[in-house]
Formats: structure tokens, C-alpha cells, sequence
DNA sequence: ATGGCTTACAAAGTAAGA
């Protein structure tokens, strides 16, 4: 079973509906992980996604902030949503693919807090909560029976750039909530409480600088280049020979007023993994 | 100069993003 799926913060759904359809008309993914749609579950566009051919829609919205949204051309079975850090937001979205030959594959659709300005919990509650949302998903992990057999692929912004080639200057960038070692170390982690792989790393050598985000304030965002990575798509072992290609859709950066996240797009076939 | 911009919203200025 082959199919692509390519997840987007796509900073409000109802602002980018020309975008998605740009995307899917360059580059078809078969399922469509969004976040930050920004908007409740009543407002979110539907028709706009079934024209394309997602008729399979989940929805974890709430309204002005956050939320995550899951399309697909492949049904799919709404699993959970979880609140991990216990605030209400919606950051959170499980569903399985039902096909048989997926064998119960689930995907992960998640939208970690961005943690605000000052890297210190005393005086940055938010930052505190971005750690806490971590750890809530390291346990959630730990916590998981069959982690050989367990099916699974974890996408979204993760709002963390862990590596040093996943930012544009590690060194100025240490004290930059995104980068600071203590989310690195929540983000390790939480990827080998389940001995999660990092796909695109193992696509893109973790030598080359590689990002998924570039701030709306740069003046020419390509020319600067001072982005991160802080979207990623991982996989369980039971599917780490399952993706086949991927690639970062930065010219989506570059669209009439774009997301400041670039979709990922990965490639994966199931068949006899 | 990694904040210079962008978004949502009982709507003008706040809050939030990262």
C-alpha cells in the first residue's frame, strides 16, 4: 500500500484555501495533516476539501487559536484526541487508516505549544507548559504496550529544531526558544520513548541545513535564509523502511501571502512492512 | 534587526506566533 501524505501549519485554513488547492494540485498527497487552522470545527471549510477529494475529515478545532485538521483521500477512523497539557487546546488529532493492508497504521497529527518569548518557566509560564506538553507526550509514549508491533506515524509542528543543522545559526540561536537544550533534550526525549524515527533525516543527512520555517519579518526570507525546522514527520520502528521519499515544499514559502511554515511532503509504502 | 510581519476578533488595539 503506497500513499503520500504531506502536513502543513498552514497559520489559518480560511486565509489559505488557494494555497491547499496549489498544493494538491502540484502534488496530490493523499492525506492532508494541517495545523493552526485557527478556526472551530463549524467553520472550517469542508466543501473547499471535498471538491479536492478529501472526503474523509477529521477536525480538532477550536476557535482563533490552534487546532488541527486531518484529510484524506484513503478512509479513514477517527481515534482520540488529547489534551496533554490539560489547557483545553486543541493540538492534538488521531486517526487509522482503514484500509486493511495499512494493518491499523495510526497517524498523528500534533501542534506543540510554541512556548513564548523568554526560555525560563518562571518567568515564561508558557514555556513551562511547551516542556510540560513534551513530557505528557514522552510518558503517553512510555506508556504504550507493543512498541515493536505499534503501527504509527507522528507529523506536525513540534516546534522544536533539534539539530544544529536545523536552524539557521546554532550558535545565536541557543537562547532562542525553539533551539534551547532543554527543549532539545523534552524532544530526544520523547522520540526515544518510543524509538521514534526521524524521516526526513533519514532522507536529508543531518550535515545539510534543512528547514520548514522562515519568519514573515525577514525581508527576502530565501536570500537571508534564517529558518528552522520545527515540522517533522517520524515513524514508529515497525515502519522505518516505509518511507520512500520526501521533500519540503519550499516554494509554497514563496506564494501571495504564505503560511511562514513550507508544507512536508513524504512518500510511504506499507506493502510487506 | 530574530523581529522588521501576520493572523483572529463582539473590531481597535490586543494577543499570539517563533
Amino acid at each position: 500500500m503506497k500513499f503520500s501524505l504531506a502536513t502543513w501549519n498552514i497559520n489559518s485554513v480560511r486565509m489559505r484555501l488557494d494555497h491547499i488547492k496549489r498544493l494538491v494540485e502540484a502534488h496530490n498527497p493523499d492525506i492532508l495533516c494541517l495545523q493552526e487552522i485557527k478556526c472551530a470545527n463549524g467553520s472550517f471549510p469542508i466543501e473547499h476539501f471535498q471538491k479536492l477529494g478529501y472526503n474523509h475529515i477529521e477536525l480538532n478545532g477550536q476557535k482563533a487559536y490552534h487546532g488541527v485538521a486531518t484529510l484524506s483521500r484513503l478512509p479513514i477512523e477517527r481515534v482520540e484526541t488529547r489534551d496533554f497539557n490539560g489547557t483545553g487546546e486543541a493540538r492534538h488529532l488521531a486517526v487509522r487508516l482503514s484500509a486493511p493492508e495499512a494493518n491499523g497504521t495510526v497517524v498523528h497529527n500534533f501542534y506543540v505549544p510554541a512556548g513564548g518569548d523568554v526560555p525560563d518557566e518562571k518567568v515564561n509560564p508558557k514555556f513551562g507548559q511547551k516542556l510540560k506538553f513534551l513530557s505528557a507526550m514522552k510518558q503517553w509514549c512510555s506508556d504504550q504496550d507493543n512498541k515493536s508491533a505499534n503501527r504509527a506515524i507522528l507529523v506536525g509542528d513540534l516546534n522544536v529544531a533539534p539539530l544544529e543543522s536545523d536552524v539557521w545559526s546554532h550558535k545565536q540561536l541557543l537562547k532562542v526558544v525553539s533551539h534551547t537544550p532543554v527543549e532539545v533534550e523534552h524532544l530526544e526525549a520523547l522520540r526515544n520513548a518510543h524509538d521514534w524515527t526521524d524521516v526526513m533525516r533519514e532522507h536529508i543527512p543531518p550535515e545539510e541545513k534543512l528547514f520548514t520555517w522562515w519568519s514573515y519579518r525577514a525581508r527576502n526570507w530565501r536570500d537571508s535564509n534564517r529558518g528552522r525546522r520545527l515540522d517533522h514527520i517520524w515513524v514508529t520502528p515497525a515502519l522505518k523502511s516505509s518511507s520512500v521519499s520526501l521533500r519540503v515544499i519550499d516554494e509554497a514559502r514563496d506564494w501571495e501571502k504564505p503560511s511562514d511554515h513550507a508544507p512536508v511532503l513524504a512518500g510511504f509504502d506499507l506493502n510487506g512492512r
